[in-house]
DNA sequence: CTGAAAGCGCTTACAG
DNA sequence: CTGAAAGCGCTTACAG
């Protein structure tokens, strides 16, 4: 049925109570210069009558709207959600609300959902972007911008992003501290930064613990289990001794061990499995499970409405941001006793 | 930077243009009686000022606020996200705008941030659950609302929701088409009517084809791969003649396919398996593919809109709407020639 | 075709 | 401590 209730405003409120709409108004929100027996005479009137205030009307006044708009164009994807929930987390969802957009990879659909949102007042814009590699700037906007995952070009800008150099290093270093000398790196396409700066972070964490030579193999391809799958075999045909896989994503990792089940190789006793992304529907049912690195993607999305928070509240900072991962441990590297 | 650029008023925009605050609102708006070369200085005017109407003030007007509130209890979950896709695609993205709020589950919250949308005047809400089993109602609000995927228990209310009878009717009439007599059928989780509903759509569809005892067996567990893995080896310990598995889900049907390989079952050739969800990444790099029906969750998210819609614009219709499913034929019920 | 006026629901100085 | 007034930015009858 969901028939229209009536809606009531301050001055039913008011009028209920016998009292000014300025009175009120002040009662309710907790004004200091309210007799307190008026107060709570306002107060169960508001009750009484269902009074629920109109922010519209609020947002008018002046101040705030309590409002932010986060435009994405990764809906489908993996990374915007958990981006989206570290943001609602920091906005302590029933004081700021969020506007949620996809602008579906499309620029010109970006630019007309910023200008509704625009219109609407919102007290600042997240831009979330589906790679890390650097996006275009929207320029000045009359309200704060945040450019999360994919950071903007433009330096002056804030953004937020992960640290895919130090995400390679953690996973590295996991290896490297097993004691595994001979590691391939399959890695994802060649032309995403995020696989580049895996593969930099990894290279440095060998280099600076004077294992230089450690990884033996990197190679390109794109995100997914087939890859994965069919690298782990390339790998092996031509370099038996291989006695770890570091996979830039989750999937990758899944295909390589397969692969390597399929060879009648043993996870983690012949060869060690890491992965990268933690994406826990794939990471936990792994066979064995998988051990990863956790991108924080939450952290990321607290971080960025923190950002907001402090440009409207007129602290003026700007340059990216850059999130480390977490090397979550599980049974590809260490077996369980 | 993000410096806060001025933003510019009707007033200023009228000024501007040498008219009136009324005639510029009517020029703007595309109202008949203005004269064509007013309304093009107006517009021009907007133009150069950068104007961008605030509809907080259009929203205090009365008629709508062009927004709309998506509460969900699933933000982690793989269900909400295609559901607010279709939303947004029926809403037209930069007409209407969409809230999203995650209640996390909890009650408590999930009131809250209805007064929060509430006190936005939001033009309607669409509440998303986490299972399909019914949820308690909550009466009536001052605008429509609608429940999506968990439909509401008071059956005037308007629900849109998956028809699970429906899915397991189609994945067990592939499989019986297919000519296979002894199949498997792998649940999840007993208490979900998800996994009741499907039990009983595959019954249905083997006793309409005169194949009442296809379905040799019947499990439940949960919804994962491990549970698919060991649903699979118990079953064909137990009657190795089975032909084929319908999984209730892609996890569970990626768990089987493990299991089968591990026992050098061939699939399909032997064994042929079906899951339910259509989760790509699952389901894609499943080796073989994996033949899955389809939830049509965007198509459910649409008609979630289109019911809003229809309650604004007057129409009064209440009742549980049930989405059918859509297979999708891979590789593992049907080999590649 | 154009504009002055009133009003949407609130808040904020400013008097009393 | 309370209330009348003005104003936020728009739109909509209503005159002219």
């Amino acid at each position: 049925m969901n028939a229209t209730d009536p809606i009531v405003s301050l001055a039913q409120v008011a009028a209920h109570a016998g009292v000014s709409a300025a009175t009120a108004s002040k009662a309710l929100n907790g004004r200091p210069d309210v007799n307190e027996s008026t107060r709570a005479r306002v107060e169960e009137s508001a009750r009484v009558l269902g009074y629920l205030p109109n922010s519209l009307a609020r947002g008018l006044t002046g101040a705030r709207t309590g409002t932010i708009g986060v435009v994405t164009t990764d809906l489908d994807g993996r990374f915007a959600l958990p981006i989206l929930m570290g943001v609602e987390d920091a906005l302590g969802t029933d004081r700021i609300l969020t506007f949620l957009c996809d602008a579906r990879g499309d620029g010109l659909r970006e630019q007309s959902l910023i200008a509704s949102l625009l219109a609407r007042r919102v007290d600042g814009l997240i831009l979330v972007g589906k790679q890390t590699d650097p996006r275009r700037s929207l320029g000045r906007l009359p309200v704060p911008v945040v450019y999360a995952y994919a950071e903007s070009e433009d330096p002056t800008d804030v953004s937020v992003t992960v640290d895919n150099v130090d995400v390679g290093r953690r996973a590295a270093q996991h290896l490297v501290d097993l004691g595994r000398r001979r590691i391939a790196h399959i890695s994802g396409e060649a032309s995403h930064s995020a696989a580049a700066d895996r593969v930099r972070g990894a290279a440095e964490a060998c280099a600076t613990t004077g294992h230089d030579g450690a990884i033996v193999s990197v190679r390109y391809g794109d995100w997914s289990e087939g890859w994965g799958r069919a690298a782990a075999h390339d790998v092996l045909d031509a370099d038996p001794g291989v006695d770890a896989f570091l996979c830039a994503s989750d999937q990758i990792a899944r295909g390589v061990i397969d692969s390597l089940h399929e060879r009648g190789v043993s996870v983690p006793k012949d060869v060690a499995v890491v992965g990268v992304d933690n994406w826990e529907p794939l990471a936990v049912n792994a066979r064995p499970s998988l051990t990863t690195v956790d991108l924080r993607l939450e952290q990321l999305g607290r971080i960025a409405a923190h950002r907001i928070q402090q440009a409207t509240s007129g602290e003026t900072l700007h340059g990216v941001q850059r999130v480390s991962g977490e090397l979550i441990i599980r049974d590809s590297t260490v077996p369980r006793r």
